[in-house]
DNA sequence: ATGAAAGCGCTAACAC
DNA sequence: GTGTTAGCGCTTTCAT
């Protein structure tokens, strides 16, 4: 059964130059599909390219060419549908544009993001979105520019960096959320982010170096204006990177002196843990505590009770990342953009008056 | 702030050699890492490379050896958590071994595929890894062994292809999923898929193009023996794509003379929109109708009921794919090999006896 | 241990 | 319109 796998020598314009009685040129014009040529010759040529079965090799075409026609992604991580949503609509876009697209995980870490950019370079991509995993350490990013290869931040902006960027509307939504919860009575909000930090405590937003947390920390304490900073603070808590440090950081957030009446999940995969660790713990929703997680994802709407979320159009967010990048690699020149796209809160069942007393 | 990108020609070995005083060939030595030099040349090379900021050209490389150090993956749709998460699997042991990954979405056509697959192959990847669409159409996958690019088959097998291929015990986890229905005294089961065909009804399983759902449908059906298989058949439906069309499939179903008690979804997108629903029609899960999905997913645990699923070790699956790869890419020549992983039910609360009198 | 030179398959000037 | 001739940046004999 084992076919004779042949490692044989690809066909090449030159092979199929000869094969048409044409010169390299010439094949190369109709197989490029540049330049001109007769139509006799052209079917010949094709004819010729067809039988030896031609096919071109992007590579030695890329490299003449100085453009690979590949758009190079750096996302966080793959798994999460925030990610794979936006790398549909980043690839969605670019396909129709006739680019292709190369994605790359960093898993949130500023080493893998390095050398994935490195990488990506090196394989000379046209383009780069990325999702810087910090926004206070960017001299690779600087070094993408300077290259020459064309960048736009996905979901986090760095204004240092003169970059295009496309995010949500962070900091506003986060005030909607919070104020939604202040409206319903609630007093005492917590704010639940996976952000890796050395501490699950916050001391000052500033330290956060993911820019859409930091926005978001900022709203969820700007819609508390009434109460001290200091304060609304403390229910900001980091670190929910899985189920068991998530269960921890709620538990203790449940033990405190005056535990919080409402949580805040900073996106889908923290909102699922929350809730699981909820429905551990026999709290039922929302009427022993309330709940909003960011993007409307999959799960929230067959939960008991279904989730009220802040719904980030990310499939347009993505789009709108590779329209930016297109029309930057197609030597569109406007000033630095950053798009934050609005988002909304869609709400279900998962948000009520805190109970009697805990006000 | 606009900075002036520099779009500079970029900085190449002949560069770093002439800043280092030594021949093109050396500094190439030493930048690829590949023959012999002098420790003391190295360290001169290395010096200039780094002050100018060398960065290899991979695409330059990649032609000269003929390798891109590329694993082409085609996938049915990245958003679906499956291949999200083979994906994963294949990624993590890609990297280890040195190679990268460019993935493209086929979003189950043929067309897409054997387009994807031109493009991988020209851009000139080492190996592919693909999920085919449909079985029965496999000129091009024929094609890309004829070219001499090592293929393995991904969640679907294509014998006559004679190609490796890595996919779960379809055949048994229906079996098994079916048999648990049948012990709980379940006697009319339905099967539903997402499968894409003429008719939402099913003639005879061999026309089924896709062998993961051929083998599931045939798993169901031998399971249920005592039945007439045209009586079992008649619980086969297909095109559950979207969520309007899945409420038309179930509630067909669930008019029919002798309606199904159970119900089995294809895959976890099938299972959350069939869960969808029968929340909709206001039906209890396990009192009115049972169900069971296949794929542990996410939303499946936070649900009321939890469902029973049969979990695939997709991870796995995407790992043992890329390992089965790249064995073949260092030239292992091992016979070709069907792996079929194991799959498990976990039994949570989807399923129940059917209901008094509707047995 | 190092250098010179020949390509890899393609595109891009430039002639004819 | 078509052919000739250089390269792109790298690896790879083959000398030295």
């Amino acid at each position: 059964m084992e076919e004779p796998l042949t490692p044989k020598r690809s066909v090449t314009v030159a092979d199929v130059a000869r094969a048409a009685n044409v010169s390299k040129a010439t094949a190369a014009r109709v197989l490029g599909g540049y330049g001109v040529v007769s139509d006799k010759v052209r079917e010949q040529v094709l004819a010729a390219a067809s039988a030896l079965e031609y096919r071109p090799n992007e590579l030695a075409r890329s490299m003449t060419t100085g453009k690979s026609g590949i758009i190079g992604v750096v996302v966080g991580d793959i798994e999460n549908a925030f990610f794979s949503l936006a790398v549909r609509g980043i690839s969605d876009v670019a396909r129709m544009a006739g680019f292709n697209v190369i994605i790359a995980n960093s898993g949130e870490e500023l080493d893998a993001e390095k050398s994935a950019v490195d990488l990506l370079i090196g394989k000379r991509v046209d383009g780069l979105i990325v999702t810087p995993a910090r926004c206070d350490r960017m001299e690779h990013l600087r070094d993408i520019r300077r290259v020459g290869v064309p960048l736009v931040l996905f979901d986090r902006s760095i204004p240092e960096l003169g970059v295009d960027s496309v995010t949500g509307d962070d900091f506003d939504a986060a005030v909607t959320a919070a104020r939604h919860l202040l409206d319903m009575g609630h007093r005492r909000i917590a704010y639940i982010s996976a952000m890796d930090a050395e501490s699950e405590f916050l001391s000052s937003s500033r330290t956060l170096s993911n820019s859409a947390v930091r926005e978001r920390v900022d709203g969820v304490l700007k819609a508390q204006a009434g109460t001290s900073i200091e304060e609304s603070r403390h229910y900001v808590r980091l670190g929910a990177t899985n189920q068991p440090r998530t269960d921890a950081v709620v538990k203790r957030l449940l033990q405190d002196a005056a535990p919080p009446t409402a949580l805040i999940a900073s996106d889908s995969l923290v909102g699922l843990r929350v809730f699981k660790t909820l429905q551990t713990l026999g709290l039922s929703i929302p009427r022993d505590i309330s709940m909003i997680s960011f993007l409307d994802a999959d799960w929230t709407t067959v939960t008991t009770p279904p989730i009220t979320v802040v719904d980030q159009p990310v499939y347009e967010m993505g789009k709108k990342a590779a329209e930016k990048l297109i029309s930057r690699l197609n030597g569109k020149t406007a000033p630095v953009e950053r798009i934050a796209i609005k988002t909304s809160l869609i709400r279900r069942g998962s948000v009520a008056s805190p109970p009697q007393g805990r006000t």
